[in-house]
RNA sequence: GGCCCCAUCGUCUAGUGGCUUAGGACGCCGGGUUCUCAGUCCGGUAACACGGGUUCAAAUCCCGUUGGGGUCACCA
């Protein structure tokens, strides 16, 4: 066969939960160093643990690498519908595998194990109690063809075993870490690569899969720097190549252990949900581990992926930070266009209830992330239409406030609402009295029902001149906006007033007023 | 506990023996802008874990200590 000298990686999740922020990571580095390399990028699913994978944990794996615009070259396809057929799908590949232990078996390199489960639960356990590393003692290594024939027939709970050929010394090269060594004796004694029904344990797939799919990088977590040797161990069994291999460090919680659902949200989906951006969260994590050595901080896919290189990678474990990820998400979310923004929020618009999207017949209700410009809106709580135009100008007033997505709705409810619902004590500025208050709303009122044209300038240029002749703005324009938002914080009032609309505006300043009285 | 990995501001990091009184970013604090909050601009706070070597010179190389993490399944 012609030796492949083409970087082939690959990606390969166990669908035994979400997709979490550690696998985005190491599906990213993956991807990214076969993009940088021109080489392919193979998603498998190991799913060989039947007790724990779900179908379902497979379509967040892929809905979520298509989220975040992870493609990949070669792998399972549909999201995960049941019952068709994917080669990358370690649970379809049993044959395959079968063939491999059976090689090992022949050829004395594994062997059957007819210990007691729980019997070596508990040797596991005392010799954990004695402070001594847990270790199979190797009773059925030297079973002879006879005692196994026998204990084949008698027995019907086995798994096959790897035999650990001879003590030495495993070294390999580690492209993040440099030389790694682990001595044999050190790896627990022969180990179960797979069950009775010859269906694979972890590392055996892995490495027969690694082989058979001429994976010639293993990019992952550093959680399975300890399997390496193990999966050397089988290669040379097996008399197959020895692929390169470069650890990642993990990504810690607060407290500095392994991230995971203790510390917040871990699930890419819930992300998405929150209102992050696919390619900030991108941004964010390959800066957590790696670094191209300069002071730029936020890049594109496509710079990602010229500027990356496996050898600056971090060799230490890094701390998710949210406020680090809020601030970037922020970058990305100003850079935006006002349309662009406009299509993002809406769908969170519609997911806390301020407008409902009209579809016509032959449109599905979009996801997260993008909205035909072209549905129309309806606002249920005013019983009226609104159109994407206005709620354009609407979202674009706190494009440039917000960190997530999600903030929006609670920002702009305002709007959407029929009555606002506020405390009296809202509308005063510092020392102002209620006479006080309410002859500025009165004279805002004047100045708004005066204008001649509903525009920026005008609007501005009256209140403002109001305004300066107290001396302190806020007295005037305070309880203004305080009376057309209802909030202690939002965008500013004549920005706001413009995108609201004069009768609105008026409306709310007598309401306002009404409320003193 | 054994083995393995790691160690620069609170956090992410730059730094590959002299360019370093250790640079950037987030956060935090102060100030300008501002009706508010946010944003933005300006400024500030803050780190080479410790101890030995090697060297004319060490955050950078070596050793040890300490600390942290990972891993020790018929899970992956």
């Amino acid at each position: 066969m012609k030796k492949n000298n083409k970087v082939r990686v690959r990606f390969a999740p166990s669908p035994t939960g979400y997709f979490h922020i550690g696998s985005v990571r190491t599906a990213l580095f993956n991807y990214l160093y076969a993009r940088k390399e021109k080489g392919i990028f193979v998603l498998r699913i190991e799913d060989t643990d039947t007790e724990r994978s779900r179908s379902e944990y497979e379509s967040d794996i892929i809905r979520s690498l298509k989220w975040l615009g992870l493609h990949w070259d070669e792998g399972v396809t549909e999201e995960g519908e049941e019952g068709d057929f994917s080669p990358y799908r370690q649970s379809e590949r049993a044959d395959i595998y079968k063939r491999y232990v059976h090689k090992l078996l022949e050829e004395g390199k594994a062997y059957y194990c007819f210990c007691d489960k729980e019997k070596l639960e508990e040797s596991r356990t005392r010799q954990k109690e004695k402070g001594l590393p847990p270790r199979y003692n190797g009773d059925c290594s030297a079973l002879s063809k006879e005692e196994r024939e026998k204990l084949l027939k008698k027995k019907d709970d086995y798994v096959i075993r790897m035999r650990i050929p001879k003590e030495e010394e495993i070294e390999f090269e580690d492209m993040i870490r440099g030389k790694i060594k682990f001595e044999t004796k050190e790896i627990g004694g022969d180990f179960v690569i797979a069950r009775k029904d010859f269906s694979p344990l972890y590392n055996l797939a892995c490495v027969v899969d690694d082989h058979e799919m001429q994976i010639s990088h293993i990019i992952r977590g550093e959680d399975h720097l300890s399997n390496t040797p193990k999966q050397i161990l089988i290669q040379e069994a097996l008399g197959i190549e020895v692929p390169r291999y470069a650890h990642l460090p993990l990504i810690l919680g607060p407290d500095k252990s392994k991230l995971s659902k203790r510390h917040a949200a871990v699930s890419a989906y819930e992300y998405r949900e929150m209102g992050y951006l696919p390619e900030a969260l991108l941004n964010f994590i390959v800066l957590l581990g790696w670094n191209p050595g300069d002071d730029r901080e936020i890049y594109s896919l496509r710079e990602m992926i010229e500027a990356f290189k496996l050898e600056r990678c971090q060799k230490s474990g890094a701390i998710f930070n949210i406020d680090k990820l809020n601030f970037i998400n922020g970058q990305y979310l100003k850079n935006k266009t006002d349309e662009e923004f406009a299509d993002l929020c809406i769908p969170y618009l519609i997911n806390s209830g301020l407008i409902e999207a009209r579809f016509k017949e032959d449109q599905y209700p979009p996801a997260y992330g993008g909205m035909q410009a072209k549905t129309t809106y309806f606002i249920p709580e005013r019983k009226e239409d609104i159109s994407s135009q206005r709620i354009k100008e609407i979202v674009a007033l706190y494009k440039e406030k917000v960190k997530i997505l999600s903030e929006v709705s609670k920002e702009v409810d305002f709007f959407f609402k029929k009555e606002l619902n506020y405390d009296k004590d809202l509308l005063f500025w510092k020392k102002m009295t209620t006479e006080e208050v309410i002859g500025s709303l009165d004279r805002s009122i004047e100045i708004i029902s005066n204008l001649k044209k509903w525009e920026k300038p005008n609007i501005e240029k009256g209140l403002m001149k109001e305004a300066e002749k107290e001396g302190d703005r806020g007295r005037v324009l305070w309880p203004f906006r305080a009376a057309i938002t209802g909030k202690k914080a939002s965008a500013g009032p004549i920005d706001v007033a413009v995108v609201l609309g004069s009768k609105e505006t008026l409306k709310r300043l007598k309401m306002a007023k009404n409320k003193l009285l």
